[in-house]
Formats: C-alpha cells, structure tokens, sequence
DNA sequence: GTCTATAGGAAGATAGAC
DNA sequence: GTCTATCTTCCTATAGAC
C-alpha cells in the first residue's frame, strides 16, 4: 500500500466504510473494520482522518446526493404528468426494494449524526437535500406537463419528501412491499391531484 | 437498596433507561449509565436482566403503544371531520414540539434494534402498532362522522402513518416548526379530500 | 508518509463474599 | 438477593521506528 497519496485513500476508507455500514450497520463501523475493509493498516487510519468522527462527516457527505440524479434522469423520458411521476417514484422505489440495506444506513447515520454536535449540522443538510430533490423533482415535473402545482412549493415538497421518507422507514422496518406499493400508488394519484393547468 | 423486588427493580431501571436515552441518546444508555440513573449499582443490573438485549427488549415494549391513546381521546370530542382530525393531529404534534428527544428515542431504537436478530421483530411490532392506531384512529373518525373512506382503509392508514411520521422526522432533523405545520395543515385537507357520505 | 506496537479507557458480563 | 471487585474484550487514538 505504499505510494498511495493520503488524498486518494481517504475515499478508499470512505467507500469501505460505507460498504462496511451496508453490511453490518453503523455501530460495526468501527476504525478496525474499516481499515481492514480497505486492506490498510490500523496506523493508516489517523494521518488519513484527524478522527473517528471526521470520517463520518465525509461518509455522510459522500452518501447525501446520490438519490436525486437518478430521479430526475426519469422524468426526461416522454409521456404526460402522471406516467413522468410514477416513472420517477418506481424508480427510487426499485432502489429501495434492490438495495434496502443501502437506505437503512441512511436512516442510521443520521440518527447518529443528531446526536453528536458536531456532525447534528450534517444531519440538518443530509434533510434538506431531501427537500431540494423533492422541490426539483417536483419543478421539473411541473414545468414538462404544462401545469402549476395548487400547494405552495416548498409545503409541497416537504409533503411529498416526508411521505417518501416515511413509507421507506415503514417498508424498511416492517417489510410489507405489496401494501408499500399500493401506498405509493395513492400517493401518486394524491399528488397528481394538486395541479392545475399553467398561466 | 435492600428489600426491592426484583420486578419492581426491572421497571425502575426500563424507566431509567428511558430517561438517560431521552437525554443522551440509546447509544449513551450503558448498563453503567442505566444503574447509576437507577442509584443502583451496576452489579444489580444482571439479576434483573439476562443481558443488555433483555433491557432494551422491555424498553421498546414499555414505548410502543403509548401514542395511540393521546389521539384517540382527542377524537371524542364534539365538531366535524375536519375539527375532529386536526385535533388528533394537533394534539400529536403539540407532543412532538415539547417532547422532541422523546420522539427522536423512537426512531433511534428502531434502527438500534433492527440490526440485531433478536431485537428486529420488536421494531417491526413498533411498526405495527403505528399502523394499528392510524388504522383505529381513520375507523372511529369515520364512524363518529358518518362517513367511508374511498381507499381501503389498511392503504389509507399506511399512507397516513408514514406521512405523519416521516413529517415528524423530517422536522426533528431539520428544525423549522412552521413548515412542518403547514406540511401537516395541507396533509390534513388530503386526507379529508378522501371521503365520500356513507352507506 | 507508513507502519507496528501499545497506551488508556470503557464496554458487557461474571465470581464470589455476604 | 445483593453488592464489590474483577475479567475479558473491544474501542479510539498515539508513540515512535523506519
């Protein structure tokens, strides 16, 4: 491992860590594993990273984001307001279904990070990207299909991101995909319901 | 300390569990910090419980189920549907904004116990009985006002479940109250979008 | 920068006197 | 049952040779 810049193996722990939390959750992350996910030495880990700590600030940093490119690339195909939108959701939705481990870490780390002062701000922002997705996803859907959206934006973005959000963590937990379905099925008509024809 | 059963001294420290959870968090809720809560001392902690598993195991019993109660009896009240659900919420909520490391214990423990083997059909009890008193909550609305529900009730108490607690955290994360009311105010006129004079 | 070795502490659980 | 003292293990972080 020698004449790696410290550069190009702190994302090399990064992405172990994040495959380490995958697999064994948040509380398995610890400085061992992951080095040893990285095939580095433990030493390696304090001249990458002034702490435990700061890893975690890039790890979630690194995760925040990722969600809403794949979205919003579905609703550029063609097709009116109501296939656009259900096209974005079964598309995060997949995600979901295919990779549910990857999103609980999600949920895990920003518990984690609330409790810690100086990671709660990074928890703040992981949340308002969520709504930013949202209040894009829905902009994009909006201006294609010719329509306004009766809501004011932001109440609509927080409504739709929190009910995403919500019957990800339910699904998660409870594991019902059959009734999560039909769920986002009645979200996506209720939704579609909130517009009205452009200026 | 002599002269305590051990029963009484299993409630004591679930409650103190509770307590230091609510302050520092599930992760700063050690056998030494639960005894120490407790004014017991840490040697106890064993002939009370097998192992920390069986704490945690009766501290998410003792926390699941007590939402329900709080909006059901907001229900009995005089007025409308629509004053009838936003009291419900309403007195939800108000519990929310005073209490909210409570809440975050909540969701805390259900990524805590979701890890472990032992622990994961807990959570998705917890998980359960949202959808039971959501569920329970959308029945006596109903029925108190006369009216149906257009969706299958278990779809509606789903969609309603997961927004209100994805709402909820939302705003633990992220803070801003006044959105999270508005979000709430425009879930509540959705809802009742969603009826029809019964039968 | 890179690594080995280890410090230093906190965790869950137990042994054994009373 | 009750408690003190301790075992064992695992953690983050550092010291110091190369």
């Amino acid at each position: 491992m020698a004449r790696v810049s410290a550069d190009v193996r702190r994302e090399l722990l990064v992405e172990a860590a994040i495959r380490v939390m995958i697999r064994d959750g948040v509380g398995g992350a610890t400085t061992r594993a992951v080095v040893a996910e990285a095939g580095m030495p433990l030493g390696a880990f304090h001249y990458c990273f002034r702490s435990k700590e700061e890893l975690l600030e890039n790890v979630i940093a690194a995760i925040t984001g990722h969600t809403l490119d794949r979205m919003l690339e579905k609703l550029k195909g063609p097709g009116g307001l109501g296939d656009k939108l259900r096209a974005g959701l079964g598309a995060y939705w997949q995600h979901v279904l295919d990779h549910p481990d990857e999103h609980r870490v999600t949920y895990e780390l920003t518990q984690y990070a609330v409790r810690r002062p100086g990671l709660a701000e990074l928890a703040k922002r992981q949340y308002e990207s969520y709504l930013e997705a949202s209040t894009r996803v829905l902009e994009a859907l909006a201006e294609s299909c010719d329509v306004t959206w009766t809501p004011p934006l932001p109440v609509l973005a927080r409504y739709t991101a929190s009910l995403i959000d919500g019957l990800t963590l339910l699904y998660l937990t409870e594991g019902d995909a059959e009734a999560a379905g039909a769920a986002l099925d009645l979200a996506a008509t209720q939704v579609l319901g909130l517009t009205r024809p452009a200026d």
